[in-house]
This record gives structure tokens, C-alpha cells and sequence, in this order.
DNA sequence: CCATTGCGGCCAGTTTCTGTCCGCAATAGG
DNA sequence: CCTATTGCGGACAGAAACTGGCCGCAATGG
């Protein structure tokens, strides 16, 4: 309380809370004399932190942009937000370049989690829950749950070793103990780069088919180190730190490439659209790759989550005609569709009230 | 740098980006000795934040999770995930019961953007552009640039005045000046509750139709404290600070909701649909409220941005037939989309080549 | 039983911090 | 032009803190 470091932080936070404050008023806040506030103002700026200071009638002073960004202080209200959205910014931008931007909310989202008070969480996971199904529309949602991702991104930045459930391709379930490296968005797909302990080689994991450990191979009460965090769910943190090795090719990102695409990609959903390939990159850019066929004609190219009708809306939205060449399921998807928005608008065409026959 | 409080947050920023240090390497990072270390730790649980340590054989520290949320300290990448993943919080999560998480949003976002080095910011920018018309599809967008909203949300809370343009429900445009108090999210918009310097009394306004002041009324080289933000933009800061009047009923959400159950709600998008409530609510409770019209059947009420398509994905995307009450556009707008849809799904069973006549 | 690692008391020397007093420099208003 | 206000920073003395070194103790795992 009466310290100097915790009294500067506090500073900081009044700085941060209210962009404008008369010297006098600090001093008083912090039960210093003003010439000590002077001082701390003094210290922050030596720590690099620009604080802008009004002489004169009326003068006070301000925390300005500086060269890096100051530790955040944040409410509680506030870091329930930021949790919110980084898990926003984590399910759902994970499309094109912005890759690198949805590791950095992975970090970020591992960041805050690990700090963050119990009761915050549980009010996150509450508004999470409101939302999830929101973010990636669709039944069989192949959404991660925000809490696999977050220790796993801890894992990574620990060297901790996890053993996870996996769904291999062919729909084998099998329990895996590997040092994860890193994590990689691709393609609105999150993967896991790891080096599996079991196969004594090189994977790469998709964590939506990351799920619980089969038989939860844990003995009675064996060794855990105490503080962390048990078998609750999908992943499970062991533990033992690891060396980190180093990644064949060096780039985490290459070697994910590399691996998807030896493997059959069969839920790629193809369409021709009748359009310009402008306007419908503007459109739907975010979702899906789109090949210029020649004037007012482009082919369009997704990968969304199994089972959702997010390829149906994302080829809607783009206003023109067009043609799904592949999956029959998504061409099904769209005849559902076509009848049951057929019949809304046939019945919006009579006048409201009971379905003639 | 030799400084106590310095080190005591280059700990904290250690704890928080890897989580697990031996003493030793802790110490040696910092220049102390493990004694001063120790003391530092000491002081750190002093002041709340929870470092648990392991004693033994490779022991160490880390940070968990405490009572109160320690400063943040992120990295530039971080920054800027929190940055955009906050926007994508204010446009997004606006709905329902979320108003609060969105309103703390915006102050946490005004909050970053703030303190946030310019080449960041610049960063944040470009992902925005990137990624801000996919929020919300539909090409007559009504998202609100995260600009003029973080701007906002700073004059309110260091109760500074502002002048913008405003479009009138009736289309006039006029200059406002205004003294700026809260910011509500309610059905996905965003309002300000503001004192209207010019009229003299209490007003709402709705934020996607504030736009660049009409004439710059600023003469020329006129008293502008430096240091404030020129009228680069839809919202200029003017530097005068205002005295917090009371807002009219105390509760600035409840005056809005007065305000605006007042106002014509033409653009009300309602529907029935075949499915009973829960399933429904299920799917697009996020954006529209639901209510039950006995077993089977509901009706459906949203308020999506004009022009937009999001009404017929939503119904589409409950899997039920349906019908728009209104407005008419709306089922104009089923009606081409049944149009296209089904226009694909014919051309999906002829075999794929040149469409026949 | 032992090595390792964190814990914290004690102490002396040093450093830093604080409040007070001072003159100076901007700034806005009369 | 003058004045009140407000921030700036030097100087100084006393108080407070910080630091490193030393110690014995307590967990912990092998």
C-alpha cells in the first residue's frame, strides 16, 4: 500500500481509467505530496511510458501512445470482454494471412485465462456459451472449445508435455502423449504441431478431432505435481517439461502445409459463381479462395466445418447464380434450402394467415 | 532500469509469459541476487498476485490465478489480437443480455487503443479492413468504424465535448455538439446517451449515423490545446471538459429504451416459423428474439442493419420453413435468394458442362 | 539419507525515497 | 502587460527502503 512500486502501478491504472487529471488530485489520490508526484510522473516517463502533462490554468496530465504498450489495467467488466473477444478473434479470424493474428489471440487468450480470477471465468464461459454457436453458424459445429485451445497455447509456451484423445482421419480414436511446439491457424483450421512421444515422430494434430483420453491412464494416486490442473477435460497437461526440439524445416506453419496436403482434402466445398471474381472476393474473400474463370464467372474454393450450411449462406450472400460442383452433400444442402426459402416466399405472396392447402 | 518498481513488473511480465522459473534463472535475469528475488516474489503476493512456488528438486515459481487481475503486459502481436478481437466483440456481441460485456468492450478497446504505439495501431487497422465486412455481411453495412466508437467512448468517460455530424431519422443532416455520457448496446446498435448543447436537453443517438461534421466549423488556426486530436475524422474531441450532469431516470440503458420504443421500428424484421421455440431460440437466439406460438411454431423478431441479408440467413439457417410478416423487402429478398438457390440446385443435377437452354 | 530448492529472520551498509522550500516556465484570462 | 494557476525540477535533510550475505529450516524427490 504505502509502497513506491505499488503506488506507481496505481498511477498507471488513474492514468489509464480517466485521460485527465490536475496534479493536486493525483497527489491526493495517492496520499503523496505533489512534488513525489512529480517524481512518479518522472519515473514512468523514464520506463518509457509518455505521459503528457498541460501547464498552466486547467493543466493536468494525460498518458498518451508511447514507443510500447504500457501493462494494461483492466476492470473485471473489461477483462471479461477481452476474454470474449479474443476468443472471438480466435474461432474466427483465422482465415487467410490473418493467421499470425489468431496464434497472437491464442496467446493472449492463454495469457489472461491463467490470471484470471475463477468467478471471471466462469462469467466468460457463461457469455461464451451464449455465443459459441453464433460465431461458426451451423449444426454440427466443429467449434473448438476455447479451454482446449488455451492450455493447449500454454502447453506450447511452457514445453509441457499433454496426452489428449485423438480421432485419427479414418475415425480411430486413440490416446496420444506428445510435446506440443506450436500452434498453427490454417484455413479457419486450427493444428497442433507436436512431437508425438508414442510414434517418436513429427505430427500434426487438428484440434477439433482433439477430444478426451480414452481410458484416462492414470494410476490411483500417482505423481502429480500438485497445482496442476487434473484430467478435467480433453487435454490434460502432464507435467514434465520438455526440451524444445527443433522443427523439421524450421517453420511450423510450412510443415502443417506440407502435411494437409498430402491428405485428402475431401470436404473442400467447389462452386462456380456467376460473377466477377471482384465483387466476390469482396463478399465472401473471408471465407473462401476464389479463381478468376474469365469474365463474370469465378470459381469459389472452402473449407468449412462438417455439416454446416456456412458454404450455402457464404455462396447466398454473393448474389449471383451459381453451381455447386462438389460435395453432394453441400448440393443437397442448397435443394433444402431452395425448397424451404421457395415456400416462405410463396407464402409470403398470399395474404397472411392460415396455409391454404 | 536499476529501479525496484521497474523490476518488480519485468517479474511480473516473466511470470506471465512463461510459466515456470527456477529461482536461480529468475534472479539472473533480473541482476539480483535469489534473495532480492525472493523479496520481490514477496512483494509481488503483497499485493495480491498469487505466485505459487514448488519447492525441491526443480521447484520454481509461477503465476496463478488470484483475487484481482494483475497488469497485463503483452507483446506488440498480442496487443493487437486484444485489439482486434475486442472490435469484433463491440460490433458483434451486442446482443440480448450482452449489452454490458459490449459496453465494457468499448471502454477497454477505447482503453488499448489509447496507449497503443502507432505502428500497432496502424497493424489493427489493416486487419479491421480485413476482416470488418465479414462481421457483418450484406453489402449496406451499418457496422459502425471502431474509430468513431472508441473515440466516443474516450470523450465519455474524461467527459470531454464533441461535435459531429449527425442523419436525423428523416435524413436531415446537422453539426451537434454535445456533451457525451454513456454508451448503450442495445439489439446490436450502439446509441449515445448525450446532453445536446444546441437543443438544450437530453438525447439519444444512434452511432451508425454519426458522420463527418457538415462544415468543418473550425476557423482557422483557432485555441486548440495541442496534444488533442485534430477533426481527422466522424467525431472531433473539442478539449473542453464538461461537469457529469444526471441522466434523466438515473439509468442511461432505460433511457434509451424509452427513446427509441418511441421511434418508428420499421426496419423490425418479424417472422413465423415452423419449429418449435426452443430449437430456434437455439440456433439464431443470438439476433432475434423468439417467441412461442404454441407447439411447432414461433414467431421470430430482429432488428439486423438495413440492406442487409442477415434476416434470410438467419431464417435460413433455423431448417425450417418460414414466413416473413415483414417487411416487404425482406421477402423480396427470400424471394431471390429461392430464386438463385434453386436455379443451383437445378443446375447441380444436370451433369456439370454448359448449362442447357 | 541427501541434494536441491524455496522460506524468511537478521544485520550492516547503501541507496532511494519523501516532503519542504525555492525559483522558473508555460498558459489563459483580465 | 500583468496576474493567477499549474507544472518543472534543483537542493537538502531525515526517514525509509532496499540489497546482499549469512544463517537455519522446511519441503520434495531420488
Amino acid at each position: 500500500m504505502a509502497n513506491t512500486s505499488s503506488r506507481t502501478l496505481r498511477l498507471l491504472s488513474l492514468l489509464q481509467n480517466h485521460r485527465y487529471w490536475p496534479g493536486d488530485e493525483l497527489a491526493e489520490r495517492l496520499g503523496v505530496s505533489p512534488r513525489t508526484l512529480r517524481r512518479d510522473v518522472g519515473r514512468l516517463r523514464e520506463l518509457g511510458y509518455p505521459v503528457q502533462a498541460q501547464r498552466g490554468v486547467d493543466g493536468g496530465y494525460q498518458l498518451a501512445a508511447g514507443a510500447a504498450l504500457p501493462p494494461l489495467l483492466v476492470d473485471d467488466q473489461e477483462a471479461v470482454a477481452l476474454a470474449v473477444g479474443l476468443q472471438l478473434a480466435v474461432q474466427g479470424s483465422g482465415a487467410g494471412q490473418q493467421g499470425a493474428i489468431a496464434e497472437a489471440a491464442a496467446r493472449a487468450l492463454a495469457k489472461v485465462t491463467l490470471v484470471m480470477p475463477p468467478r471471471l471465468r466462469r462469467q466468460v464461459e457463461a457469455v461464451a456459451a451464449m455465443t459459441e454457436s453464433a460465431t461458426w453458424q451451423g449444426a454440427g459445429t466443429e467449434a473448438i472449445a476455447p479451454e482446449v485451445l488455451a492450455r493447449i497455447a500454454l502447453a506450447c509456451r511452457d514445453s509441457e508435455r499433454i496426452r489428449f484423445g485423438y480421432t485419427a482421419a479414418g475415425g480411430q480414436r486413440s490416446a496420444r502423449q506428445a510435446e506440443p511446439h506450436r500452434l498453427v491457424a490454417l484455413d479457419r483450421r486450427w493444428y497442433l504441431v507436436a512431437y508425438d512421444l508414442d510414434r517418436q515422430d513429427w505430427r500434426t494434430f487438428r484440434l477439433d478431432r482433439i477430444g478426451p483420453v480414452a481410458g484416462s491412464a492414470v494410476p490411483g494416486g500417482a505423481a502429480r505435481p500438485p497445482g496442476r490442473v487434473p484430467a478435467s477435460a480433453a487435454v490434460e497437461a502432464t507435467g514434465v517439461r520438455f526440451r524444445a526440439r527443433d522443427i523439421p524445416g524450421g517453420d511450423a506453419a510450412e510443415f502443417v502445409r506440407r502435411n494437409i496436403r498430402g491428405l485428402p482434402a475431401a470436404s473442400d466445398v467447389v462452386a462456380i459463381v456467376e460473377a466477377g471474381g471482384g465483387p466476390v472476393r469482396k463478399k465472401i474473400g473471408q471465407w473462401a479462395s476464389v479463381t478468376d474463370l474469365g469474365p463474370g464467372r469465378c470459381e469459389v474454393r472452402m473449407t468449412p466445418p462438417e455439416d454446416s450450411d456456412w458454404p450455402i449462406i457464404a455462396l447466398g450472400i454473393t448474389g449471383a447464380d451459381f453451381r455447386v460442383v462438389s460435395p453432394p452433400e453441400v448440393a443437397a444442402g442448397v435443394r433444402a434450402w431452395a425448397g424451404r426459402l421457395a415456400r416462405a416466399a410463396r407464402s409470403g405472396e398470399s395474404p397472411p394467415g392460415p396455409q391454404p392447402a
